[in-house]
DNA sequence: AAATAACCGAGACGGTACGTCAAGTCTTGAG
DNA sequence: CTCAAGACTTGACGTACCGTCTCGGTTATTT
């Protein structure tokens, strides 16, 4: 510890960048194996070919390594959605996000609660990726409809970002039921489009 | 499946239904001051002045430990409501079951992750206990508006539950937001009552 | 009560005598199967089919189970000697008698060990079984010798009860070595002849 | 493969010797203190300062541990015999050696018990130990004695390494009595003398 | 014949130790 | 200074057995 003025002159050996994205793909491939509370460091490590240390040099915990895995993922873009229909366009970004989260956030949903109450600035983390997830998903649908004329209420792009992730997720955690076609047309028809709409 | 015979012929000593209380209302205590998953056996069972194997006897792990002490709180009444002013019923009711929700559910929604990949009957059973209560809260903010000639929609109770419980565990949980007053009256004013009222 | 004199007047059920064998029974039965420090009471009494408040209703603790199953064997008898021939008497006693040791007691010196340092009372009984075997098996071989005319030293059944099984046991135990065939000859021809037979 | 004769390569953070003693002296210490089946691995690894599964990493169970610790003692040198008087020379050796079966055996006697019939391996392994130490102990009482011209029968040595302990053992435990003078000048003048000198 | 008292199988109980597993830190030797 | 390997402390895990007790029920002697 000599000198403290420069903020990263990269002494001694460099961290290898290929260890990064091992230990984040081995995190993800373990966390679709066994769920996030079986996860365990040394899985991770061992499936990443790495050491202990060198995780715990890079994050400080579990959680840690779980929301960088979450943020690491592939960034989601939600399909294109058919102009001038309201209704297809809502149904096929449903469709697609129920997808998502049944594939996808299972693993992730345990971490996130494991981690947010033992670290906030973690918890808050988590929930900038997952909002900045669904912001992206949210903003597809109405990209054609507000040019087609079709009247929206104002916000109906935040009300649907509000509503449609959360039922789904309440549908697929709390019930326990899946999300198949006829719910996301219930889900639409009942009540995205008596809401979205203009009255 | 009912057995018109005596179902177990008690053979051998019974089981103290002392230490059953006992340990449920230790697991509540101990899951309030440290959370689900800082919760740990040893704990309880110290708490509840009961030998470890006393725990395992009865519940399988800790799941199942936490799934008993949410299924043995005392069952939780929603507040009465106004008849006639559907605005002010649904409005007490959403505040009541926020203050559920971020109260009590807290160690609960761990526990249910926890244990629910690693025993589906576990995660039934959780379920069960949560729409049993999802159920009590939601039939009572209709019951005196029916009467009063307020036109609801077809199934308006159903859509209360599937979409308040929904929205309100995902902006506590994944917004990390507190559900406070503007936020519920944004809830029943701009989502529930242009949903539930007859258009 | 009319009569005080009778030392148990057998108020109540008597025991039952055919429990105390099947136990005693089980436990050999188990002693030679597990050895005795893995013996446990809960399978003697399974495998005797009794409960096991009716193992220690008899018994304190494995410990006094284990000495009076010792006890309930079969008495040992050693095999009829040849009159007139010394070392064809001492060789068919040690034969005999290392047959016992090895087949018979091998888990009961585990027991001996185990219980002896607890309870000095059962370290006694046990000694008074194992001296009252030895000395009926060290009465056998000088029997018809002494008519013979063969001269002996005095204390001659003493020295060989003092020396031979010692020597044997310490054999079996300490060096794992079996009591075989040319063994016994050296045990007989090397120690005891030169020992007992009057110089 | 470049080199055959290293052994390991020791990879990784090699055991920490202070260790491997700080649980070898804890060991005995508790072995002295409770006797070998009071001994508890947890109150060794207390007693060493160590975890429990730095004991584990170590030794397979608790018959393991305690064959080690009897290998870590100090190597026991009986005392020197005088020249020329074989008797005294007896004497002082039989004393010594009872002295210490006495006194620090106790333990491993339970121990050797426990561990044979679960693990052949640390059957011998003890085996081994108690000879090598038996071994050196009979060596010494014929070393000045052969120089001066007494007349030893063939294989003396061997002779008393197999009764000397032999008989010592089986008094002390079996028969539950002390290893006193007169005992010890018994052994000596009516068995050992007898035995060993030429006649 | 009825009452009494000890017996019986089964098994719950508090307790203690077991042997395992994972978390997160520290240490080595090599690069 | 980083890396892989792995030893380290800590602490909870779930299990096994201990010896005791409590239950419902049985069996003999005593009243």
């Amino acid at each position: 510890m000599q000198d403290g003025r420069t903020p990263a002159p990269a002494r001694g050996r460099p961290r290898d960048t290929g260890r990064d994205i091992a230990i984040l793909e081995a995190t993800l491939l373990v966390l679709t194996e066994v769920g996030c509370d079986q996860l365990t460091i040394d899985a991770v490590a061992a499936r990443a070919g790495v050491g202990k240390p060198t995780v715990y040099r890079r994050y400080p915990g579990k959680a840690a390594l779980v929301a960088a895995a979450a943020e690491h993922r592939a960034p989601r873009t939600p399909p294109a959605t058919p102009s001038g229909d309201l209704r297809a366009a809502l149904l096929t970004t449903v469709q697609w996000l129920a997808g998502q989260i049944a594939e996808q956030e299972i693993g992730l949903l345990g971490a996130l609660f494991t981690g947010m109450r033992n670290d906030p600035g973690l918890a808050a983390e988590m929930r900038r990726i997952l909002r900045r997830d669904e912001a992206a998903m949210t903003e597809e649908p109405f990209r054609g409809v507000i040019e087609s004329g079709e009247r929206l209420v104002p916000g109906a792009a935040a009300l649907f970002a509000e509503i449609a992730p959360a039922v789904i997720v309440h549908r697929l955690n709390f019930a326990g039921l899946p999300c198949d076609r006829p719910f996301l047309e219930h889900l639409v028809d009942d009540v995205l489009l008596p809401l979205l709409r203009r009255r």
